[in-house]
DNA sequence: ACACAACATTTGTATATACAACTATTAAAA
DNA sequence: TTTTAATAGTTGTATATACAAATGTTGTGT
């Protein structure tokens, strides 16, 4: 289905514009995928993202800011995400000793357990949309969008 | 700059995962990027897309149903999305009479002098990121990811 | 030591989103 | 014609996001 059918438009619009659309409806179909896939763990797509950052620490605490330029959106509210995943036992908080203006965040067994029986599932998402492509489509794909964010 | 080096990824990640984060990211850095554009105009980008959707009919008035299946999020709730572009004077809302279930929207003079004032600015918006690639790339960058949607 | 800037995080507030429940209207079936 | 189902849109509620202001801590210059 080409971007032009998703959105039924009527006019014709240049490539330009088609990428842009393009590249945010996918984004929203990835997405929807996605939340149908965490929704029975009670985790948000920005709560997932969270601990897998933790767990990619192996250990080591991460304060605040590093969650906060890992992820993928730089707006998100960093101290709200970790309160809800506090209340699920899913991570810890404390004050880092060396420094005081600092919090250290670490991923809890529960919250391991949990990443650990949604990998697979994750991994399948993943495969879905990639088996459209032959794997050096997806190289390419992946050139191409680093490239169209060149400077941005 | 990689998605690996975006996410500071200590972690290998095969390429069916490096495309999903380079769409969810390049997603965010256009969005951002457009958010900027439409601050001053006291527009959100849904409500923007609403406008956009409501010029193409041509003066043909669109029900909420019709403008719900041409929005990019599908998940939208396009009755407060309307609300607001109420208040700001950019549509109309009037009951159909054919069939009372039905709403009829339409941009007014407003909503149109808005958009023909944000035009250029959204042409921009479009080329400084499809400047960075070659007119074909633009093509294949299109096919590639309405090929990598099939069946979603 | 004191003032002040820089840093790390939290909080307030307004708006947006997700999703289910609800209302009103029309169409179809019994 | 009454009941039921389908359609179109709205509202309630909980959560999420955006962004500015506030808090507490540390570093620097005088």
């Amino acid at each position: 289905m080409t971007i032009e059918e998703v959105i039924k438009s009527t006019v014709k619009m240049d490539n330009a514009k088609k990428v842009i659309l393009n590249i945010m409806y996918t984004q929203n179909v990835i997405q929807d995928h996605f939340n149908e896939l965490i929704k029975p763990y009670d985790l948000s797509g920005e709560q997932y993202n969270v601990l897998r950052i933790l767990r990619g620490q192996k250990g080591k605490p991460a304060n605040m800011c590093v969650i906060q330029e890992r992820m993928l959106a730089k707006t998100s509210n960093t101290t709200r995400l970790v309160d809800k995943l506090l209340l699920k036992d899913f991570v810890t908080r404390n004050v880092c000793p060396d420094n005081r203006r600092k919090i250290e965040v670490s991923i809890t067994e529960k919250g391991l357990d949990v990443l650990k029986e949604l990998d697979p599932k994750v991994d399948e998402h993943e495969q879905t949309f990639a088996n459209n492509l032959k794997p050096e489509e997806l190289v390419f794909l992946n050139q191409l969008l680093e490239k169209y964010r060149t400077n941005k």
